[in-house]
DNA sequence: TTTCTAACA
DNA sequence: TGTTAGCA
């Protein structure tokens, strides 16, 4: 298929589509005169890009990840990267759980200070 | 109409 | 990334 039906497929754009395969995360496909051609694989591999993408994980390190051994993707490789952000996001998740803590305690100790606001004290001059 | 490359009010 | 120009 060309890359307008591919664009739909995966949801990128046609501009991002051609800039994901000029940075080399996509293996340049074969041409039809001078239309790109591409193949079931090249679309689950943009969506794999798509999803990174927003799940925050830069173009360059997809590079280091999305392999073409002999042509083909190695999807293995591709897992186990997929097990290290989830991991990451798990200890993301903690380290701002205990900043949300952190932020409550800062509250409390506001209110503690304030609890005559709504009636200012009484000068005792 | 769609795609392509190159380039940027 | 968008968008536009000028082709095929």
């Amino acid at each position: 298929m060309f890359i307008g039906e591919v664009s739909k497929k995966t949801g990128l754009s046609v501009r991002a589509i051609r800039l994901y395969e000029e940075k080399g995360l996509i293996k340049p496909p074969k041409r039809q005169g001078r239309y790109r051609v591409y193949t079931q694989v090249d679309i689950e591999v943009l969506n794999l890009i798509s999803e990174a993408k927003d799940l925050g994980v830069t173009l360059a390190t997809l590079k280091n990840v999305i392999i073409y051994e002999s042509g083909e993707v190695d999807w293995e490789r591709i897992r186990r990267f997929l097990f290290e952000v989830r991991d990451q996001l798990k200890r993301d998740m903690q380290t701002i759980q205990i900043r949300i803590r952190r932020v409550e305690r800062c509250i409390g100790a506001i209110d503690d200070c304030q609890v005559g606001l709504d009636s200012p004290p009484k000068g005792r001059d």
